[in-house]
DNA sequence: ATGTAGACTTGTAGAT
DNA sequence: TTACTACAAGTCTACA
């Protein structure tokens, strides 16, 4: 589910229900995913929920010093990932508990906060108050605040595939493959030229692309392909405005011509083969795997 | 520095 | 109908 415009729809509904609520209890089905999960079961319950923040991909839930001896290691962050099929939300003890929930945060006014996620590739950690600044610092810069010159200045002589870099969380954090690709057509910038290889112009597009897209996906809460539904349990409307992603075969919008799928830094790429013309030099696009075996 | 394949895991769609 | 394959919003590691 989750690319910037999806985990930012999350944010925002819990937003509304979550701070100042006291976790009472935890409770966890499997926890390969956790890093430490008898940690949480130790040291979240009496904490207060104070704000629920973004950062690129990740939720951090930042919650009050709490009190007592076991408290004594000051305010703490819950840092969720959703990772591909993750999903978080606020339901009633007595609601039909979604298959695939790992983790239960039990709240003060009997509600709780659930985790489910079907694939276990999220992850749920603790972050202490005064580590929290170095994680967010391994992270890249938030598309929708970047300046033109830092945009350009992170991208410039970089010889590797513009599409690998809008997907590296350390160079920007938050784009993910449905808005890369989204943001590269926007662009008309095909997803194997090389970075170095871009001109300005190229770059100032690029950035707007990203910036409007991201917007009107958030505007329009996320995408819905497969199973991503917000915190309350509705679809996006993004998908309906995809240009690109997933719609090979079908028309252009701007000129006609069939979307083409391949494959770019190991990622199932869509793109339009007349809008965004294929860097001439090397082999940059391979086909998209075929059947093995 | 960059690219690729494979790994993690479960479900679904599509071809056979 | 059943069995099988490819693929999926993400990220990490090993290896070239």
């Amino acid at each position: 589910m989750p690319e910037l415009p999806e985990v930012e729809t999350i944010v925002r509904g819990l937003r509304t229900v979550l701070p100042g609520h006291t976790i009472v209890s935890v409770r966890l089905g499997k926890t390969d995913f956790i890093e430490d999960p008898a940690a949480l079961a130790e040291l979240l319950p009496g904490r207060r929920i104070e704000r629920v923040e973004r950062l690129g991909k990740f939720i951090q839930l930042q919650l009050s010093a709490g009190s007592g001896a076991k408290h004594a290691d000051g305010q703490m962050n819950l840092v969720i990932h959703l990772g591909m099929t993750g999903w978080l939300g606020v339901r009633r003890p007595e609601d039909p508990v979604a298959p695939h929930t790992h983790a239960f945060f039990e709240l003060e006014d009997g509600r709780e906060l659930r985790y489910t996620d079907i694939r276990r590739f999220g992850q749920i950690r603790l972050v202490h108050g005064g580590n929290m600044a170095a994680f967010s610092e391994r992270l890249g810069k938030e598309p929708l605040e970047i300046s033109a010159s830092e945009f350009h200045a992170r991208l410039a002589g970089r010889r590797a595939r513009i599409k690998a870099l809008l997907l590296d969380q350390s160079i920007f954090r938050g784009i993910g493959n449905i808005y890369a690709d989204e943001s590269l057509w926007q662009a008309r910038i095909h997803p194997a030229r090389l970075a170095a290889r871009l001109n300005s112009a190229d770059l100032a597009r690029l950035r707007k692309a990203i910036r409007r897209i991201l917007q009107h996906a958030i505007e329009d809460r996320g995408s819905s392909i497969s199973n991503f539904v917000d915190a309350e349990g509705q679809p996006g409307e993004y998908q309906q405005r995809h240009r690109a992603y997933g719609r090979e075969g079908k028309p252009c919008f701007r000129c006609g011509s069939k979307i083409r799928r391949g494959s770019v830094a190991g990622r199932s790429s869509y793109f339009c083969p007349r809008c965004q013309p294929a860097p001439r030099r090397a082999r940059a696009m391979r086909n998209a795997p075929k059947p093995r075996g």
